[in-house]
DNA sequence: GCTGACATGTAAGCAGTTACATGATTAT
DNA sequence: ATAATCATGTAACTGCTTACATGTCAGC
């Protein structure tokens, strides 16, 4: 339901294609949203049918075709409607913790194998948003930088939380292995 | 995918009926996971159906029958064998970041607003995975504890950056507003 | 010669959600 | 009275994702 929104808010700002898009998705809205081409041509085309923006063909060299998207009035309306609804709960459905929690049925290793990998992967996050910081900077507006922040310290968060934890599971793995040796 | 892993994972430590998964659901899973009736029962039937679970009807006074699933050695396989597959990357969708990501088209108070509200939402989500950790922290695992410190410090540091967000939006209001006067 | 970036699109399938249907009991 | 809790279930719908289909050019 979201999609329709969101698309109208990256062409307010400036006209797109649907590879663009796909673009921003993955690259700025990784911490919180994501769309695949099977969505957003879809609803490019019945935005377009719908007068909410219309196209304009790009002939390109060396490349392919290129389909720019530019909002009308209508769809300036819309995007306003879209941002006057009540703020939707957030989604989050995590695999990583579904397993720390079941995570009694597996061994010490597995687990500790879980948590470096998902250490990894939020470090990893937290580069990415950085640099996207670094190469934005300039031109974001506060609640972008909010938007930002928002992501970067819950990661760090995390992270912290899960080296802790990491510690926390050596000590007793090492204490059990004492024991054994009795 | 992951909802026959799921309810096999709760199974497996405890026989329940589909309105007690849906309570875990709820009051456990709040913070990476959630489905309806409209999933857990058709799930339950399927699971059933293959053998992995076996139905007990259990005739209450004053209260309606209830359904209360136990698992079989196959489901316990079945269970191990979602365990042992790779981690899926996590999604989440927050409405709240993209009004961040698209504030610059609505106004300081309407921003305001917006965090007002998901700093109460978020500490509210605090506040009921410590009560959950005091109702059951003597028989939770080390793994589960891991699982609500994470949300619980990943949130905190989302309150804290929000706070911090609001004072800094505070003074560019005032500064806007001072400007105003002269 | 092959991989990756550039670029658009469709169709099948799925994993759900939403809404509906039912109904007793208890607490306000 | 009436809302909430307990309890189960179905059917229609939806909003995607996945996989497929197509093709050029640049760089290694």
């Amino acid at each position: 339901m979201k999609s329709k929104g969101v698309i109208l808010g990256l062409l307010s700002k400036k006209s797109m294609s649907g590879y663009d898009i796909k673009l921003v998705f993955q690259e700025v809205f990784a911490h919180f949203f994501d769309g695949s081409y099977g969505m957003i041509y879809p609803t490019l085309k019945t935005l377009e049918k719908e007068g909410k923006i219309e196209k304009e063909v790009i002939v390109q060299e060396g490349k392919p075709n290129k389909n720019k998207y530019h909002i009308t009035e209508e769809g300036r309306e819309e995007f306003q409607m879209y941002m006057t609804q009540k703020v939707d709960d957030e989604i989050l459905y995590s695999d990583f913790l579904l397993r720390m929690y079941f995570g009694e049925y597996s061994s010490m290793e597995q687990l500790q194998q879980w948590i470096v990998e998902e250490i990894n992967k939020k470090e990893d996050d937290i580069k990415k948003l950085e640099s996207n910081y670094e190469n934005w900077k300039d031109n974001l507006t506060i609640s972008q930088k909010i938007c930002l922040d928002v992501g970067v310290s819950s990661y760090y968060a995390q992270v912290r939380t899960l080296k802790e934890s990491l510690e926390h599971i050596e000590i007793i793995v090492s204490e059990s292995k004492m024991k054994s040796l009795i």
